[in-house]
DNA sequence: AAAACGGGGGG
DNA sequence: CCCCCAGTTTT
């Protein structure tokens, strides 16, 4: 076993975090917070995870629950596909399986929204077997104790830190260690101000004696932001309300928002008026606009509230949702900001 | 190899 | 405003 390791353990050992999945030897559970733990802070998937594990408790469960059921329960979670992952994979496992999760890692990559990372966690802490994995904590840990300036997203990068990841791993404890350096990561080795007079490394973390910490790790891609603005249109009469459902090859695919245009800025075409020919209740402003941040776009939403008599025919796109199930469905959060202002009103 | 894909928190 | 988070898939 490597010092690393040796020492890491070490800290391990009283430091842990309590965290709901640890509980458990079960694949199932262990892929589900995986999942759900993509890119996503702990703090904020937890509830997620526990309101998952209660509505299917097995895999059976979830691979028998319709899509949309299940993308109503990862509403607000954000990265939508791995919901749809979720439940091709569960299906995957039923029938390529017989039910049974998968307990070799090339088998457990295969599945549907199983990356190497993912595969390494199951492997190790479902079945102990020895995958080192790499997440954003491993990146920064070693790249600060030991120094290394190749970036992170790059081809080379990645495979570079696997190999050195994969060196260090202590092999008969495998799931210990994919834990320990989690944890390390989130807890003492945080992105920005780590606790360096806690760590166990501190004397020869290449990082710290070198005054590296705000660089490493490395980086070189940068994030260019778009920024959106989307109109929708709130037409509605007594009892139904107009959505329509997200295409693929854009954000949000498969939820649901009212029928909309998109346009390079805040204000409506002149033309858009006539769409709905005499209607004197569309004002060119919008009574209500939202903002979502998301990582490479600015989302501006403006509502436009129109109340008819009767709407227009129902079609393949456009569905004539009663407004009393309107919670039924699933939508950006964007949408659901606006729904908790206004739809009291709108029933 | 690069871009797309959500949403929230921290500095 | 920018970066990061128990990353993966598509282009």
């Amino acid at each position: 076993m490597s010092t690393f390791s040796k020492k890491l353990l070490q800290w391990y050992n009283p430091n842990e975090r309590n965290l709901p999945w640890k509980q458990t030897n079960d694949a199932y559970k262990i892929w589900l917070s995986e999942i759900i733990l993509q890119q996503t802070r702990v703090a904020q998937g937890t509830p997620y995870y526990l309101a998952f594990v209660k509505k299917y408790p097995t895999i059976s469960k979830l691979a028998k629950a319709p899509l949309d059921e299940i993308l109503k329960l990862w509403e607000g979670l954000g990265y939508y596909s791995r919901a749809r992952n979720l439940h091709q994979a569960s299906i995957q496992i039923m029938e390529k399986h017989n039910g049974h999760f998968p307990n070799t890692y090339p088998e457990i990559l295969q599945l549907k929204g199983v990356g190497k990372y993912t595969a390494a966690a199951i492997a190790s802490f479902a079945y102990g077997l020895p995958y080192a994995l790499v997440d954003g904590n491993v990146y920064r840990v070693l790249a600060r104790v030991f120094g290394i300036e190749i970036p992170i997203d790059s081809t080379l990068g990645k495979k570079h830190f696997e190999e050195i990841a994969q060196q260090l791993l202590d092999k008969d404890n495998a799931a210990l260690y994919n834990q320990a350096i989690m944890d390390f990561g989130a807890l003492v080795c945080k992105p920005s101000n780590p606790l360096c007079n806690q760590c166990p490394f501190s004397s020869t973390c290449i990082a710290l004696t070198q005054d590296k910490i705000q660089h490493l790790p490395v980086k070189t891609k940068k994030i260019t932001k778009t920024t959106r603005h989307f109109h929708y249109f709130v037409i509605h009469n007594t009892a139904h309300i107009l959505i329509q459902q997200r295409m693929q090859n854009d954000i949000w695919h498969g939820l649901f928002e009212f029928p909309m245009i998109e346009t390079i800025d805040h204000t409506l075409p002149n033309d858009t008026k006539s769409i709905f020919g005499s209607n004197k209740k569309l004002s060119t402003t919008s009574s209500f606009s939202f903002k979502q941040e998301l990582t490479h776009q600015t989302i501006h939403a403006h509502f436009y509230e129109i109340k008819l008599s009767s709407l227009p025919r129902q079609n393949t796109v456009v569905i004539h949702a009663i407004k009393r199930d309107l919670t039924k469905y699933v939508f950006p959060k964007i949408i659901h900001s606006y729904l908790q202002v206004r739809l009291i009103y709108l029933t």
